[in-house]
DNA sequence: GTGAAAGCGCTAACAG
DNA sequence: CTGTTAGCGCTTTCAC
């Protein structure tokens, strides 16, 4: 924290020129031939004093800026928030700091934002893109700009991503509650044309035709009252009198717990998408699909920094395997109920 | 996302000096009585060309980054991540950006972290300092760095600071739990010296002295593993006989439930720090003291933006009123348990 | 092997 | 009222 130091002043303090500082410091050393006797005495005394090169004025010279911007759905969910933190580590790591901001899957806000970061110049962006959002993705790419999406992908846009298999997971999901003897299956998701709800629900209506089940699929409105989001999810379950319930995210069970809880039902048998400390606790334990938090993380930031490096210009679209987590929601034993 | 237009650009396109653009960009219009028509037929070419400063070459020239870091405990538990949402919004509309990072309560980690804000030149701090960090803050408020601390402070340090009345807080559990009619009240805490954990330990002591009844504590280690300190908290009940129990964080009470879980335990009654999903939705509901998390958001940003625009010179020291939200795992009727 | 000097794009004294 | 210009601190070309 001692008083900001220049290059100059090192450079005069040696009696050497800025430029062969300069060279040390980004270790061109070898590259330029400077001695190894002073190279030492330099760095030496770089850290003697504390120096730390302004980034800014590094910045604007080079383009670089050595931040990241991470645009996900929603901070305070817990599986963005766990990402988040993986990925923050990770990019320290590798001399990155991250930006961060929710978009809360809102067209207009999300594009104020992705051109707040660009004009910012950030190196690189990691984004769950929410609906709409094609033509600002596309022109980040036709600027070269650094880019990885997550959790969902854009079909129509051709990107580096990282998602999980949701259509398995789904599949499996439904598959193991038909699997347990439930009759009647639902599947609760949103009103979304995104990537990983198209796929969890094909998933879902995949193991059910192949069971030859009726599909019972609610949809709620994701930007709806929360009130109004937990009566339609009890409205759904009671009145298609369901046995069994996939979520299609963590807080659509989250609400589908809640009417329970408001309206004294009884618990139909349950799968959560995304795992959360709730379904660990709750009686009886929530099944889940869960995605790969730590790999997905890894991948994010492997792929976006080998992009920043220049390394690797071929798409990189990865698909890791999502793990159906089963607990006691989804056992026949355990759940009695009879719609 | 238009190619990047300088501000020279515009200048020579309207055939005037970069002085009087710069002038009229930044709203000095006015100050140096720059004729209105002017300031006009700039900002509407700005406007149409989409010109967008560098913030770069502005932050170097001006010092300033319009960039706040947000240091917390840990991005990855709600109380955080929500306090860090809410921050994060109001910083956007005031045209700051956060940085944010997890500190784990690890002194060197910590120690480094601010450092490297600190060389990114981060126009302030919002932090929750973990102990062994006075020094490092001692330094930062030399440097005036605009620096705010949030949910505990430092107290041989003089800074601006938003907390809760924990002690309040934990003494409100603690005697609610005893009017309730329990006989046998402990306190799970952490091995934390961190004013909210003083604090919580007092409020508890208060009730505890106030009704002649016996004190029994645990404090825990924070950063031993997960079964460690559930066996060391069912211990702990079983061994007392509690009744009831205050848990002086939302993760202790959530290790606390596992460990009525995984030892099929009765629950003893309950009142957990700090709000959580599984709170509200556990059978029995539990018990809270909770942070009024807007409020917090608040009074930092506010806070600190005023610090940074050099007003308010005066110390702001905050404390806000914590809210015992009374559910089902606090009462008497709902807990038959007699340890 | 090393140094002088030209910018990166912007702000703001200073001059008119 | 507006323009000229000197930096902010660093990297890097080019010259020696």
């Amino acid at each position: 924290m001692k008083k900001r130091i220049l290059i100059s002043d090192i450079a005069k303090a040696l009696g050497i020129s800025v430029t062969t500082v300069s060279f040390i410091l980004n270790d061109k050393a070898k590259e330029k031939r400077i001695s190894d006797a002073l190279t030492k005495r330099v760095l030496e005394y770089v850290k003697k004093v504390g120096y730390k090169p302004n980034q800014l004025a590094k910045s604007l010279r080079t383009g670089k800026t050595k931040i990241l911007g991470l645009l996900v759905e929603d901070i305070s969910n817990p599986f963005f928030s766990n990402i988040a933190k993986l990925i923050e580590g990770k990019a320290y790591a590798n001399g990155y700091h991250i930006i961060y901001c929710s978009m809360d899957n809102d067209e207009t806000k999300s594009k104020e934002l992705i051109q707040m970061f660009y004009d910012r110049q950030i190196d690189g962006f990691i984004i769950t893109p929410s609906e709409g959002l094609e033509e600002t993705i596309t022109q980040l790419l036709q600027n070269n700009v650094p880019l990885i999406l997550f959790d969902r992908y854009l079909s129509n846009v051709e990107t580096n991503y990282v998602v999980t298999d949701n259509l398995k997971g789904a599949y499996d999901a439904t598959d193991h509650l038909i699997d347990q003897g439930f009759k009647r299956v639902g599947l609760v998701s949103l009103y979304s044309s995104q990537t990983q709800m198209r796929d969890r629900l094909e998933g879902y209506m995949k193991a059910v035709d192949k069971h030859k089940k009726q599909a019972f699929i609610k949809k709620v409105q994701q930007d709806a009252a929360e009130a109004e989001r937990i009566k339609e999810i009890d409205e759904f379950v009671e009145e298609n009198r369901l046995d069994a319930v996939v979520f299609a995210t963590n807080y659509l069970a989250i609400d589908g717990l809640k009417a329970v809880k408001l309206n004294k039902r009884n618990l139909p048998a349950i799968v959560a998408f995304d795992d959360h400390t709730l379904f660990k606790l709750y009686e009886p334990s929530i099944t889940v699909v869960s995605q790969p938090i730590a790999e997905i993380a890894d991948e994010l930031i492997t792929a976006l920094l080998a992009q920043i490096q220049g390394k690797n210009k071929r798409l990189r679209q990865i698909v890791l395997p999502c793990d159906l987590k089963v607990r006691e929601s989804s056992l026949q034993t355990v759940n009695q109920y009879e719609g």
